[in-house]
Parts: C-alpha cells; sequence; structure tokens
DNA sequence: CCCTGGCACTCGGCGCATACGAGTGCCAGC
DNA sequence: GCTGGCACTCGTATGCGCCGAGTGCCAGGG
C-alpha cells in the first residue's frame, strides 16, 4: 500500500505531466506543489512508485510520466469530478435546445462535446434494442410495391422498400396497417417477434404472402438496425497533440472510421455510470495510447445508448469526465421532452 | 504558347512529382523519360516553363515542382481521364449492389470512394431541391400531437414532431393526408408552396390552424432540408501525405468537419461534368493546398447530388478522375434502380 | 525509521562546423 | 537550337562538444 503522500506525488506528477505535456522531474515537482518535503525525498517516492509500476521514464536521466496504471489509480482514487460552471451549463442547455429532430439533437451533442473537451467526441444514436415501436407506417407506392416506415419512441425513423410479391390492395394495406400497430405500438423491438408471429393467419389466403413479405422486412430492419450509428465529430482536435506523431493519429483515425470497433468498445461495459478506459485497456491496438471517457445516455432513467470522447491518455481526466457527464444528462433531458 | 515539348517536360514533371512526391531535376526526367534531348535542353525549358509559372522551385538549387497553375494546365491539356479496368468496375457494382437503404448507399459510396483513391471521400446525399414528394405520412400520436413524415423520391425520410393548437380527430387528420398527397406528391419541392397555400380553407374553423401549422412544419422541413447533409470518410488517408505536416492536415480536418464549406465548395459549380479545383482555386483557405474532384450524380439523367475527393495537390489527378467518374456513375445506377 | 543535502553520473537536445551532392545557370561550340 | 562543360548555390546529413535537467546513492541528522 502507498503512503499518502506518495499518492499525493502520483496526483502531482498527473497534474503537471497533463498540463505541460512534458516528464516531470523532482525539483519542479516541489517548486510547484507545496509537499512539505525535499525534493530527494520525493526521489525516493518517485523510484517507489515506478518500482509498483505507475509512473514511467521514457529515458534514463528524465522525468517521470505515468503510466497506464498510474492513470488507473489517478482516476480512480486520486480525482473527482469537475463539476461544470453555472455558465457552462447554462451553454450547454442552449446550445441543446434549439434541436429540432433527433439527428440534430446528435450532431449538436457531438459539436458540443468536441468543443467542450477539446477532443474527438463519439455520440452513439440511441439504440433501437431497449426502444419501443412507436408506430409502424406503410404506404402503397404502386400496385406491389410497398414503403415500410418505422417510428421508434425516441424519433428515429427507418424505412425499407418491398416488392410484392402479388398485388396488394389499398384496404388490405390499411387493414394489415390498423392490425400491426394494434399488436406492436408501444412494444419493446425484442417482443416484437412473437407478437406478429400469427398475423398472416387473419388475411386472405391470396395476400399472406404479401404480409409475410411486409413482417420479414419489419424483423430485419430491427435486427440490422441494432448495428447501431455513431456520429462523431471533432477529429481536428487530434492534431492538438500530434505534434510527435502523424505516427499515433493514423491509427486514432482508422479507428474512427471503423465503427463497429467504436460500438464494440462502447458497449463492452455495462456498467452504468461513467466508464473510463485507459490506453491498453482498449482492446484495439490503434487506440492503446488513447483513453475513452463514457457514458451511457437516456430519456427515462434508462440508458439508451453511450456518447463520450476519445482523447490522448495525457489528458485531463477530471475536466473530461465532467464534460461529458453534464452532456449526458442534458441529452437526456431533451430526449425525455421530445 | 508552349512548344509541344516544353509541355511534355511539364507532364513528365507532374507525373513525377506526384509518384515520388520530390523536386524533380532535369536530369532525372532526361532518365526516366525518353524525351530524346539533354538535360541542358530541358534545364532551358524549365527556366521558360518557371517564368510562365507553371512550376516553381522551393529552394534555389533544388528541382522543380509543379504550380497550381502547372497543375491546372496538366489537367485541363496533359492529361486525360484514366478509366477503371474491368475488374475495378465489377468490383464497384459489387460493393454497391449489396446496399439496402439510402444511408446505406451513401456510406458504401463514401467508403468505397475513399478506397480507389485512397484520399478523402466526400458523398453528398441527394438532394431535396431538384427531388420530387413521393408521399407525406401524419401520424396521430396523442390527441394534439402529430408526427409528419416526408418521403422523397430518393428514398430519403425526414420527420418532424408538431404538436397542434387544437386536438385533432383521426379523420380530420386522415382527410388532410388524403388531400395533402393528392396535391404534392410526384411534385416538386419547390413547387409545394403554391399547391397547398389554398388547403386550410377547405377544413372546418376549429381544425384550421392545426392545418396550417402542420402545412408551415411541413413547409419549413422543405427549406431546412436544403441544407443538405454529407458524408465523409477516408479522413486517415490525409496521414499518407503528412509526413511534412501536421500543419496542413489540421485546418483540412476542420474544414472537413465545417459541412458548409465543403457544400459550399461542392455546389459553386453548375458544370454538370466533373470539376477540379486545384489549391488556391478553392476559396476556402484551410483547402489551399488540397485538390478539389467532384462530379454530380444522380438517377436519371439529371444530377441531384456531387460526390468527390478531397486530396493534396500533387495527386493523380487521371486516376482520381476516373475513380469518382466511375463510382458516380453507378451510384446513379443503384439509386435509379431503387 | 524517515527525511535531507550533497555529489557523481547519465544522457538527450542544441548549436556549430564540415562535407557532400543534387541541381542550377551560363557559355562556348557544334 | 541543342549540347557538354563548368563554376556555383544551398539544403541536408554527419560528427562533435557542451550544457543542464534529472537521477541514484550515500552519509548524516531529527
Amino acid at each position: 500500500m502507498l503512503s499518502e503522500r506518495r499518492l499525493q506525488v502520483l496526483r502531482a506528477i498527473v497534474q503537471d505531466y497533463v498540463g505541460t505535456e512534458e516528464p516531470v522531474g523532482s525539483k519542479a515537482l516541489t517548486e510547484r506543489h507545496s509537499l512539505g518535503v525535499s525534493p530527494a525525498t520525493v526521489r525516493n517516492d518517485m523510484a517507489a512508485l515506478e518500482d509498483e509500476g505507475y509512473i514511467a521514464q521514457p529515458h534514463t536521466s528524465a522525468g517521470r510520466i505515468p503510466t497506464d496504471k498510474g492513470y488507473r489509480l489517478f482516476v480512480d482514487k486520486l480525482a473527482g469530478v469537475k463539476p461544470m460552471t453555472a455558465p457552462e451549463r447554462r451553454a450547454i442547455q442552449n446550445f441543446l435546445d434549439g434541436a429540432v429532430d433527433l439527428d440534430d439533437v446528435v450532431a449538436r451533442t457531438v459539436r458540443l462535446l468536441a468543443q467542450l473537451t477539446r477532443q474527438v467526441a463519439v455520440v452513439q444514436y440511441p439504440s433501437l434494442t431497449r426502444s419501443t415501436v412507436r408506430h409502424v407506417e406503410l404506404l402503397s407506392l404502386a400496385p406491389a410495391r410497398v414503403m415500410l416506415v418505422l417510428i421508434t419512441d425516441t424519433g428515429r425513423v427507418e424505412q425499407r422498400m418491398i416488392d410484392c410479391p402479388a398485388p396488394f390492395g389499398e384496404t388490405s394495406l390499411a387493414d394489415l396497417r390498423a392490425r400491426l400497430n394494434s399488436r406492436v405500438a408501444g412494444r419493446r423491438f425484442t417482443d416484437v417477434p412473437q407478437l406478429v408471429e400469427d398475423l398472416p393467419e387473419g388475411f386472405d389466403l391470396e395476400d399472406r404472402g404479401t404480409v409475410s413479405t411486409v413482417l420479414s422486412t419489419l424483423l430485419e430492419t430491427l435486427v440490422e438496425e441494432n448495428e447501431e450509428r455513431l456520429m462523431i465529430g471533432g477529429t481536428a482536435n487530434l492534431t492538438r497533440f500530434a505534434h510527435d506523431f502523424p505516427l499515433t493519429i493514423r491509427p486514432v483515425l482508422e479507428a474512427l472510421e471503423e465503427q463497429v470497433v467504436l460500438l464494440k468498445l462502447l458497449g463492452e461495459t455495462q456498467d452504468p455510470g461513467m466508464t473510463v478506459r485507459i490506453g491498453h485497456e482498449n482492446a484495439y491496438e490503434g487506440l492503446n495510447s488513447t483513453s475513452i471517457v463514457s457514458v451511457g445516455y437516456g430519456s427515462g432513467g434508462e440508458a439508451v445508448a453511450k456518447l463520450g470522447v476519445v482523447g490522448p491518455t495525457r489528458m485531463d481526466y477530471p475536466g473530461t469526465m465532467g464534460a461529458v457527464r453534464a452532456v449526458a444528462r442534458y441529452v437526456g433531458q431533451i430526449l425525455a421532452e421530445s
């Protein structure tokens, strides 16, 4: 177990390193923080911290920088979440209040997060898995052509074109629309398959083929859309910490384009609260020198999706966590209102 | 007017520079291209080309690199469009054929363009301005709450929530839906305002407020959605030509996030064919060291949106133009089919 | 037992001088 | 108008030496 002072030393190292982006030495530490002890003592503490793997030297006889393990301890034990100031909270609310639809909410959220944290922001579209069906609409575009429109309670809309095996009358369509909605409206997506199973039986023989086609398209849409989408913003911020590496920024950009990877990382944790994944804790190799701060958000108490930021491991964790938490909270409010 | 050989020298310089990314000298030129003259002669030609502003020296006594003006001449007069090979064409078609909806078409197009050109790809969603209304759907979610869903002939769907000034019955809604569609279905967006102008008059006094609200929301949606959206991909490719500059990549990333800027640049040219904007020809400062190759695409003969790539001015113009043109053609086919 | 000041040592970064070589412009000759 | 030759330029690479921040270790003192 580390002594209290050594923890303070670690905290000071993290803070200084995050601020200056340069390895921090014992002398500088004692000057900038009132630890009440001499550099020599700090050196001993640093040696101990290094033995334990919390900090490391990039080169012999240089200052120390925190390791992933050091950041982990910092986040878990040494740092709180820095709350947003009142003006910041107002700005967040104002900015989000102007949104006109779901796309706009997500787009604004991404911009906002990117600006607040000056890092890359990632916002997952509200998930369909935990959502409910608000309405299913069927439109006849041609005698044997139907458009299926699925509307969720989060305001998301998905549509599919369906080529029917046989012409399908306007009255049959209205009938199907009514029966379908009476069964699935307000229900969870996961429940839909059972709910519509026996629906074709209520129709004339000639229409059953079309009804089945429509239903299977609906189920397909539900499944496909479980591959949720992401919106990403603030990639220009990557250049801020790229003086050392076009080498490091490339895999990050690649990871950001591979939305599957990001979705997996975001989804991995079931923790309802905030998650911080530091450096090598991210399973994906290209993100080994970044940290991801994410949190669930949703309209009710229930989280329906995640949002977060991707930044260098040397990030301002308290500030970032504060911003992420605040934004998630306000987005939840906005979604609940609409 | 430049002599034939001098044009050949310019062409050789552009080709070599694009290949090697290094300033090209007179000796290397004669070795790699059979110009039939000695380096000294080439030097004279190069001096002439430099006087005319087609090439420049980064430093005294280094090789020459093409200027924007040089690239311009190259693109206009010296280079053709390199057609895709048959296997490439097949690959494009296969890749695009798998798309399930409009979002997917656009997403696949972006990926494809980025991979083919190894640059940043930009695809504008099919524009609503030149599109027609396929269907307007109205859904009653609560007594005084209506959802408006607008479906375009390109398969795009937009939805808006409407709070009605007064409760609105299911029958009135059905009535409005029918009347609205009979007027606007199949019509161009730009024509919609006149077409619905007198619609409220056919309704009971108590319903007119709601009808007006719905109509104005519809018109609003049309206008708002004229701010078209973009999808961008392949940003990781920026790092390929960034060994010299994290300084150059940043403004490009910023420009890519400012979709307004890109939309403006894409929209600026009315040329139905391919447009190449080289370096400073781009009005936006951050893109002064990039070139944009863009072309319109659409389902009929008519272009409804643009797509293209953003890359360094030192790009392979013939190849890029070939890829852009081919992709645009196939996307048009896909859209026409659906 | 822990803290402290002192001291020798390490090593990366910076400035400087030098050498190298690619490339140029010019000129005289064919 | 093309060519070969030649002197010149200048950016880059290389090697060297210095400097200083920072360390580890140790002996002494509370």
